[in-house]
DNA sequence: ACTGTATGGTGCAATGTTGGACTATATGCA
DNA sequence: TGCATATAGTCCAACATTGCACCATACAGT
């Protein structure tokens, strides 16, 4: 492992520190005051996995501790896009699902951002978006399994 | 601009939002207590491109409000990693500029978490890295240059 | 020079994040 | 069964982030 693996791997994680923040700005500035991206990034993960899962199952695939997922729930929860209900298979656990105004709520926000993301992909070289896609999945999955 | 090329802009975003959080989690478990993945990198900063920039400076670098880094340069000037001094161009700004410590604070912290990342490579095909940097820069350039 | 506006920086308050302690339920083992 | 340990979730307190209001300095146009 050479000193500049290491030094291109540190650059790399910055780029992608900087491009989670420039991200989340772009999202935000869609979604209304006071809904906050991971709250819409929950909901989101809700369609796509499908709902009934638990906040602990969350907060793992999110990489957030479980007190953070939980006050990110809750939050969604007064908003009436989740709905909680019993774990039949686990009396400690809760199974969260979406309500139909929460899946109205990601389906607007995906709406919302879309043009903007255009816009960036119409500046960047075509193609540059399939090229990352599935080595940050390679190193997403990697550095999930390196943090034992 | 299809659909799928942006469902494709989505995911891409989705990875690199998750690999941010491991990058932070796996950062910080090596920085001694209290100390923050953002303190870090402004040090880091500071050596890469040169001590002496304002703090405004740096808030644009890293996409943070002016308060923010405001209050991370207070916390590195109170360890006694970076100092101020006041800049003869311009009487209502700062610049700020490392000390020996702070340097060797910033040495420390790459040596410390080289191992972990040198496990992380050596569990990715070679040259995922070298793959994914041109187009990281390429994507945060074009971000940064839309958020006007 | 004078005045209006723009910019660098900070203090404060509201909110988000997170570790630690705690409760309740589940599971393994004698 | 009974007990020790593990796990899901929440409450609370400490701390980080950030929008807003404010101050000081700079600069542009007259």
């Amino acid at each position: 492992m050479s000193d500049d693996d290491v030094s291109t791997a540190f650059a790399v994680l910055n780029e992608i520190g900087i491009i989670a923040q420039l991200g989340r700005a772009t999202f935000e500035a869609r979604l209304p005051p006071g809904v906050i991206l991971p709250q819409w990034s929950v909901l989101n993960h809700l369609v796509r996995v499908g709902d009934g899962r638990t906040p602990l199952d969350m907060a793992r695939a999110f990489q957030v501790p479980k007190t953070t997922m939980s006050h990110t729930v809750a939050a969604l929860e007064r908003r009436g896009w989740v709905e909680f209900r019993p774990n039949p298979d686990d009396g400690r656990s809760k199974r969260v699902w979406l309500t139909a105004a929460g899946r109205a709520f990601r389906d607007d926000g995906i709406a919302s951002v879309a043009p903007d993301l255009a816009r960036i992909l119409g500046d960047l070289p075509s193609g540059t978006m399939e090229a990352l896609l599935p080595h940050l999945r390679h190193l997403r999955e990697t550095m999930d399994a390196a943090r034992d």
